[in-house]
DNA sequence: CTTTGTGCAAATTCTTTGCACCAAA
DNA sequence: TTTGGTGCAAAGAATTTGCACAAAG
């Protein structure tokens, strides 16, 4: 499915910025910060700003398009990849993997409703090891 | 066991400071971020500054004896409880919860070796539903 | 005396806001 | 012709840094 078909599914309308960044990101499966997003695509389009990858990437999590996360203090990362699967950042180069795992079994207390799950670990990549 | 004891068992000297922040994490299971601590601490402790918290709370992290939860995009918060457990973050009241949890099955690839594991999720609490 | 802890002020960095202009329905 | 999208510059906020003084071994 093309990347405007899925930001119109989620009742986004897909400029050809939006569409432009969505694919991005799921084409670079990097977990990006604005800013390395914001790198990539000003070759190709200069007249791109900050502003609007923040506020692109701040719409499409908010639609649940895709996932912000949010391992490090400093930036955060993003995600086009919304199935349930794990991060791990290594403390060493800074780099998020995936990794694979289950849901674990929660026990969310009666009344609350939690829309989005993540799941992280923090140590050392098999390089920096 | 007393903060001073727990935070010489990790190697970090007990100065009066130190003990007092760890103490006031350890007594308040709000989840506090560096602001809220200083805030609460200030009264009682008048030169105590911004810099020291956030000096106090990278040590402590960093050696294992507190939780930094990076659930939120502004601002870390703070967990003496490193107990495996769950963060809960009302996206209405903005407030962070515990819950029980299981750790999952993570299928951490090969080499790599996770020293902080979390699980979160947002969502809207009993309160704002 | 030599290392470690604390604290002020300034700097840095990420993100948001206000506002204006442009584009689309 | 009204709404929504983009972008610049400025503001805001959390955290870090540089440096100096104080305290502890």
């Amino acid at each position: 499915m093309t990347s405007a078909e899925i930001l119109q599914q989620h009742g986004i309308r897909p400029s050809l910025t939006r569409v432009m960044i969505y694919d991005y990101l799921r084409e670079h499966r990097t977990h990006p910060t604005a800013d390395e997003i914001y790198t990539a695509l000003s070759p190709n389009a200069p007249t791109l700003s900050k502003t609007t990858v923040y506020n692109t990437m701040k719409l499409l999590s908010a639609e649940g398009v895709i996932k912000t996360i949010t391992i490090e203090e400093q930036q955060a990362r993003f995600d086009a990849c919304i199935d349930t699967h794990g991060h791990f950042l290594c403390k060493d180069c800074g780099k998020v993997f995936d990794f694979d795992t289950e849901l674990p079994s929660m026990k969310i207390p009666e009344g609350f409703s939690p829309t989005v799950t993540e799941i992280y670990c923090i140590g050392r990549c098999k390089s920096c090891n």
